[in-house]
DNA sequence: GTCTATAAGCAGATAGAC
DNA sequence: GTCTATCTGCTTATAGAC
C-alpha cells in the first residue's frame, strides 16, 4: 500500500493538507488542485474522501500496534521497553509527519472503521500501562501514579509531529536519546 | 465577558461541540439545535461563526499570557516557576476543558486575530524557554537539550484537556503534585 | 487517467415579521 | 429574542465523453 501509485500520491497530498487545516476544512477540490487535476478525477483512484482518511489513520494505527507487539513480547527490562516505545514513536513520526496529525486530530471523523481504530488505540494504551505497572512492581520505575506517567509520556510522544519538522537538524537517534533522558529521568538536577 | 449572557451561553455550547468534532465540522445549525433555537437567532448575539472561535481562543490565550507574566516577575527559583506553570495549566484546563480543544486544534482557523494569537503563543514559549535555560545555568535543572525539555513538558500540559475529563476523581492539587513529580523528576527509580 | 456537466444537498448569513 | 423564508455559493459525488 505504501507504493508510488496514484492512489498513494493522493493520500500523501491529502495528508499534508489535513495537517495544515484538518480533515473537515479540506475539500476534494483542494486536494485535486494541489495535484494539478480536477476533483472528479480523484474518484478514479479513491472511492470517497472518507476512503482517504481511513487509509491514513488505519495504516498508522496498525504500525503502532505492530511495533508495540514486538516490544511487548521481547525479553528486556521494562525501562528498556519504555526506551523502545520512545524510539518507535520517533521513527514512525519522522516517516509520517503529516499523517500523524490526522491520527491525533481527525480520528473522530472515521465512519465504518471508527470502532476498529478505537480498539487498536485502547489496546495500545493497555500494553503501555502494563509496562509501567510492571516496572513499578520491579522497582525499575519510581512509585507514583501510573496513569499520570502514562498520560504524560504518551502526550509528548503523540505531539512529536508538531515539533519534528521545526528541528530538522536533530538526528533521529539524537532526538530519541534526548527524549529518553527527559521523559525517563526528568529535568531536575 | 465570562458572564451568563446569551452570547456567553452560545460560546460555551459551541466550545463543547468544537471539542467533539472540531470548528470546521460544526455548523451554525448544530450550535443552534444544541441551544434549542434556530440558526438565524444566533446572529442576534454573535456576528459570525468566526466571532465565536475568536472569543474562545483569544480569551484563553490571554489567560495563559497573564498567568505566565505573574510567574515570570515573581522572586522564586526556576524550579518553583516550573511548578507554578504546571499549576497554571491544570487550573485553566479544569475551568475551560472544552475551550482548550479549540486553542490546541483550531487556532489556524482564526482570521483577523491569527497574528495576535501567534504572537501571544510565541511570547509564552519564549518565557517558558527562558526559565529552563536560566535554571540550567543555575544548576537547578540538569544539563540537557532545553528545546526537548520545553517541548516535552509543554506537550503534556497542552494535552491535559484530553485527559482531565476522564479522571474526575483526581483533585486539582493532587493532579498538579503528580504531574510535577513526573515532569520534573522523571519516572526512573 | 482526466475532463465537462451536473445533481442534490448543505454551508454561513441576511431581511423582515412577530 | 426568536421565527420563517430565502440568497448565494460551496460540498461530495456521479455520468459519460475523450
Amino acid at each position: 500500500m505504501k507504493q508510488g501509485t496514484r492512489k498513494q500520491q493522493i493520500v500523501n497530498v491529502a495528508a499534508r493538507l489535513f495537517k495544515e487545516r484538518g480533515y473537515s476544512a479540506v475539500t476534494m477540490r483542494d486536494i485535486a488542485t494541489a495535484m494539478g487535476i480536477k476533483a472528479s478525477s480523484l474518484y478514479n483512484h479513491i472511492s470517497s474522501k472518507q476512503d482517504i482518511l481511513t487509509n491514513i489513520i488505519i495504516f498508522l494505527a496498525e504500525e503502532f500496534t505492530n511495533g508495540m507487539e514486538a516490544i511487548r513480547v521481547s525479553n528486556i527490562s521494562n525501562i528498556e521497553k519504555l526506551n523502545q516505545i520512545i524510539e518507535l514513536h520517533v521513527n514512525i513520526t519522522i516517516q509520517n509527519t503529516f499523517e500523524m496529525a490526522s491520527l491525533n486530530n481527525d480520528w473522530m471523523h472515521l465512519e465504518e472503521r471508527l470502532e476498529y481504530y478505537l480498539k487498536l488505540r485502547d489496546d495500545y494504551e493497555d500494553n503501555f500501562r502494563e509496562i509501567i505497572v510492571e516496572g513499578m512492581s520491579n522497582n525499575e520505575i519510581v512509585n507514583g501514579n501510573p496513569e499520570v506517567m502514562l498520560f504524560s509520556i504518551l502526550s509528548t510522544l503523540r505531539s512529536l509531529y508538531l515539533w519534528i519538522p521545526k528541528k530538522e537538524d536533530l538526528k533521529p537517534e539524537e532526538l530519541s536519546k534526548n527524549l529518553i533522558n527527559v521523559l525517563i529521568n526528568g529535568v531536575k538536577a
